[in-house]
DNA sequence: GTCTATATTTGGATAGAC
DNA sequence: GTCTATCCAAATATAGAC
């Protein structure tokens, strides 16, 4: 992500990406973005009208990153139980290739930011996924519970597991592959 | 939680947790504290050393309240699949009963002050829910993978959930139910 | 476009009267 | 124990030279 077509804005943005992942909201400040990313700090706001606007900017960035990622190992052809596995595991190497992304995704969603973003990346997520549960349901493989529902028992895994990347465990393909099968159950009818 | 023995600092803590709770760890300042509370700014620091410990004692305190309220539940004469099924609502509904608590928790969490406070908490748990894997594997019920990714798959739906709760989505008795049932078979052997 | 310098506000914390 | 008043540091944002 953050390519080199604009050198200092894309700079700006990942200083501030990093900032936010190793230490936090509170010590990604604008003098402190400024001097990671080797500028000045009068020239953040020749690029960003505020420093709430750089830190959407960053956030819709890496959504947009991740999706596009994911989109493309899609296999239409197989089960609704195999595309859901191989779609989850796809989805966490996502995150887990740029975890600093995924970390700062955790933290501004708990920041006050979130609010004025306003959710639209998610759609994009969940739509491929209904489209699965859908499949399975009507070939009576899944149980028939809420997509949200059923989007949550999908994801949140995927969330915790990163979470505890982040802090030094690392899960072998085996584990990876056994958690995804426990989600495939998760979803199955009863 | 918060008990009116010594009242003014129990104010203090609970409009902390409000505080960020509503509007985020941002919000949350001494003054904005204070106010909350009914009181001066400066009685603030007779009772605690800084704004930081009084923000870890709140998350101490909550864990504490939350740890107490499932522990109650327990039947030990249960099989493994219905104790676990059992646990997963109980730390559910004793999340629920508190949410500002919940969401004051995942704040804490990807604030730096995380790091300060250790994850002691962490540990009591996780033991219970190790116990009733251990039993489950031998029984052969259970899949044989590590506890810290069995607890990931078991924790994981109810964050997600609370988390869609704080945003208006209200689960009922039976999408409960489903959940749990779905959490029992992502734990099942294979 | 970038830098240096600075205006302005706000935050955490303390002093001292009551 | 609580309040009022205040200090000091840090943070966002702007001005103006280059």
């Amino acid at each position: 992500m953050l390519t080199a077509i604009r050198p200092t804005r894309e700079k700006l943005l990942r200083a501030a990406l990093t900032l936010v992942a190793r230490s936090g909201f509170e010590a990604a400040t604008t003098a402190a973005i400024a001097e990671a990313a080797g500028v000045a700090e009068g020239t953040l706001y020749r690029h960003f009208a505020s420093k709430d606007d750089l830190l959407i900017e960053v956030y819709r960035n890496l959504k947009s990153e991740v999706l596009t990622a994911v989109e493309d190992g899609e296999d239409r052809a197989a089960s609704p139980e195999a595309r859901l596995k191989r779609w989850w595991l796809a989805l966490f190497e996502a995150y887990r290739s740029d975890i600093e992304a995924f970390t700062f995704g955790q933290r501004f969603m708990e920041s006050p930011l979130a609010q004025r973003e306003g959710g639209a990346a998610k759609q994009r997520f969940i739509a491929p996924l209904a489209a699965i549960r859908e499949e399975g349901v009507r070939a009576g493989v899944f149980c028939d519970l809420p997509q949200d529902l059923m989007a949550s028992l999908f994801i949140a895994p995927i969330s915790y597991l990163l979470k505890q990347e982040t802090q030094g465990r690392r899960w072998s393909a085996a584990e990876l592959e056994g958690a995804a099968d426990g989600v495939v159950r998760s979803w199955r009818a009863g």
